[in-house]
DNA sequence: GCCAACGTTGGC
DNA sequence: GCCAACGTTGGC
């Protein structure tokens, strides 16, 4: 199994990559949307690469660098009648949502910022700079990957 | 806070 | 199975 490259986003104010660089591995509760679950549950494998993504930020971008550190297991927040994540026709032996791990990997000195991928012509087929694209998690090519990445120790280093 | 774009729900 | 109504996402 060849490697993939994911975008993940997630909010700050909720989680951000400060908060899983101090807990180092989390589980990627809270994913609702069903072509966002089939990412995790078919096609993510363990060491997968992933751009950790800021949305609903300022500016929103990719902050740094995950991996993924297990398959998908049952995202417990769908049994929890307080979550906010609660899904009542979930059951433990009929889960409905699943998620994978991720682990820390890097928190880049500047954010890759939404307006800078955008303005950047090589990487106008990402998937986060369609137009009216909301998917919380996305598959990225392995060409993207690298170009950022290398964006990313670039900027840094200034 | 606005609102365009998208996903989901539920009546028919 | 259609589609209007509704809720959510997420940039601005």
């Amino acid at each position: 199994m060849t490697k993939r490259y994911w975008l993940m986003k997630s909010e700050p104010d909720v989680y951000s990559i400060d908060d899983l660089k101090k807990d180092q591995t989390t589980w990627w509760e809270g994913v609702r949307n069903y072509q966002a679950r089939n990412f995790m549950m078919q096609d993510m494998q363990i060491g997968d690469e992933v751009l950790f993504y800021h949305s609903n930020a300022t500016p929103p971008g990719i902050a740094g660098l995950g991996q993924i550190s297990a398959l998908a297991a049952p995202d417990q927040q769908q049994f929890q009648k307080k979550s906010e994540y609660y899904d009542p026709k979930a059951t433990p032996q009929k889960p409905i949502w699943f998620c994978t791990q991720v682990r820390f990997v890097k928190k880049w000195k500047s954010l890759i910022s939404l307006e800078l991928i955008k303005a950047d012509k090589k990487l106008a087929k990402m998937v986060v700079v369609q137009k009216g694209s909301r998917l919380s998690i996305q598959p990225v090519s392995a060409e993207d990957f690298h170009y950022i990445t290398q964006l990313a120790e670039a900027v840094g280093k200034k």
